[in-house]
DNA sequence: TTCTGCATACTTGTATACAAGTATGATAGT
DNA sequence: ACTATCATACTTGTATACAAGTATGCAGAA
C-alpha cells in the first residue's frame, strides 16, 4: 500500500524539515486526496518499512496528524478520520474568524509595508499563473494570506493559523492541481480575488473586505467539488 | 535545576495519559508560573536525568510545549519562552473570539441538555469551593467552558480549543491557588459569573451573554496581576 | 594581548532494542 | 457444531545506541 515511491508533497516545501514533519505533509495529503482512506489503520511498523526509516519519525508524523483530527491514535494503530465536507467547511468557518479579526486591527495600524509584500505575491502568483505551475500558485496563495495574519503580531492568532495551516495548504494544493487541468480560468479569478484583498487594505474599506471574503467563501463550495471529483478519479482508478 | 521530587500539576488530571503528555503538563506549569525562568535552556539529556526517564517521552513533552509556542526548539537546545501579558491577553482574544461564535451557534440549537450539565458543574464549583480546594474549583471551571464549546458539534473550533486549552488551564490553575490564600472572595464572583454564563444560554439573550463574557474579561487583569504576584513570590524565594 | 585552530563535550535526529498489553486464530473439549 | 482457552504475532510506549553537527574553551602562534 502507498509506497514511498512517489510523493505528492512538493519537497521544496519542507526540504530542511526533519523527517518526522516531511512524512506529516506527505501522509496528510495522502490522507485528504482520499490515496489512503479513510477508516484504514495505520500501523508505525508498517508506515517504517513503506517509507524506510524508523519509527521514531513516524511517530513523531502521526502525533502531528493526530493533533490536526486527521487521524485518531488508538490502541491498537492509527485510524485515518480524513476530511469530511464538513470538516471543509467548519475548516473555512475558522478562516473566515481569524481573517475578520485580523482585518479589524489591520485598521489600527499602518499597512504600506504589507501592501507592497502582498503586491509581490500577487505578481508571484501571475508569473505562476503564466508558467502553469499549480505548486508554486498554491504556495503562494498560502503565503498571501499567512501574510496578512502575520502582520499584526498577534502570537495566538498566529499559533490558530499555524494549527490550520497544513489542512488548509493541502486543500488548496490539491484543489489548484485538479484545476489546472479542467478550469484554468478560476486561477485568474482567485488573482482578481486577492487584488480586492490588496484593495481592501489599501483603502481600510470594511465593504471591501466583506466582498473579499464573501468570494472567497463561495470558492469552498468549488473546493469541495474538485476534492470530490479527485477522490471519484481515485475510486475509477482502483476499479480498473 | 527543578527536580521530579515535587509535581506542580495534579496528577489525577492526566493519570492514564503517556509519559511525555504527563511531563508536558509539568513542565508547562512550571514554565508558566516561573518555576522554571524564561530564557532559561532546556536539553534533553538534562530533563530525562532530572524527571529520570529516557529521551524519548521528553522529545515529546518538548514537541508538546513547542506547538504551544511555550519553549522554541532551536539547534541546540529548547528556548523557554514562557508567556508575556501580551500573551495572555491575546489567548483572552482567542477565547473571546471562540466563545462568541460559539454562542452564536447555540442560539440555533435546543440547549436544555447543555444547561443542566453545565448547572451540575455549577454545583461541583460550589462544592469546591466549600471544600476550599483550588484545583477541582479549576477543573470544573475549564471543564464548564469546554462543555459550552463542545455543545456546537465543531470539530475546528474544538481544535483550537484543544490548542489554547492547555496554557488557559494552568492559567487558571495558577490564579486559583494564588486566590485561594489571598482573595477568596473571587471564587464566588467567578461563581456568580458562571451562572450568567447559563441563564445567558436558557434565556438566548444576547445581551446577557455580552455581560458574561465582559465581566470574565475583566478577570484576565486579575489573571495577570496575579501571575505576577506567583512569580514575584518565587523571585524572593530565590534571593533568600 | 589577540587571533586562529583544534580537541572535546554536548546537542539533536534517527535507528534499534526491549517490555507490556491486546487482538487473532487455532486447538481441544463438550 | 460450538465454545473456551491458550499460544502467537502484532501493537504501542519507553529505553538505549549510534551518528552527525555545533558551541566551547584551551593552546599556541603572531
Amino acid at each position: 500500500m502507498s509506497k514511498s515511491s512517489e510523493f505528492m508533497y512538493p519537497s521544496k516545501w519542507n526540504a530542511n524539515a526533519s523527517t518526522g514533519v516531511r512524512l506529516a505533509c506527505e501522509l496528510r495529503l495522502r490522507i485528504i486526496s482520499g490515496v489512503i482512506q479513510q477508516g484504514s489503520v495505520l500501523s508505525e511498523n508498517k508506515l517504517a518499512a513503506d517509507f524506510e526509516v524508523s519509527r521514531s519519525p513516524i511517530r513523531e508524523a502521526l502525533k502531528i496528524l493526530a493533533s490536526e483530527n486527521i487521524i485518531r491514535l488508538e490502541r491498537m494503530g492509527a485510524v485515518v478520520v480524513g476530511l469530511s465536507d464538513q470538516d471543509i467547511k467548519e475548516i473555512y468557518d475558522v478562516r473566515l474568524l481569524i481573517e475578520t479579526f485580523v482585518y479589524e486591527r489591520i485598521l489600527k495600524i499602518d499597512t504600506s509595508e504589507l501592501v507592497r509584500e502582498l503586491s509581490k505575491i500577487r505578481e508571484m502568483m501571475e508569473v505562476a499563473i503564466k508558467y502553469k505551475d499549480a505548486d508554486e500558485f498554491s504556495y503562494q496563495d498560502v503565503l498571501f494570506h499567512e501574510t496578512i495574519i502575520r502582520s499584526i503580531n498577534h502570537s495566538y492568532i498566529l499559533l490558530i493559523w499555524n494549527n490550520t495551516k497544513p489542512v488548509m495548504e493541502s486543500l488548496i494544493l490539491l484543489s489548484m492541481r485538479v484545476r489546472l487541468e479542467e478550469k484554468s480560468d478560476d486561477f485568474l479569478r482567485i488573482l482578481k480575488n486577492h487584488e480586492i484583498y490588496i484593495k481592501a487594505i489599501e483603502t481600510k474599506d470594511r465593504e471591501i473586505m466583506i466582498q473579499a471574503l464573501h468570494q472567497n467563501f463561495e470558492d469552498v463550495q468549488g473546493t469541495v467539488e474538485d476534492l470530490w471529483m479527485s477522490q471519484q478519479m481515485l475510486t475509477t482508478e482502483r476499479e480498473q
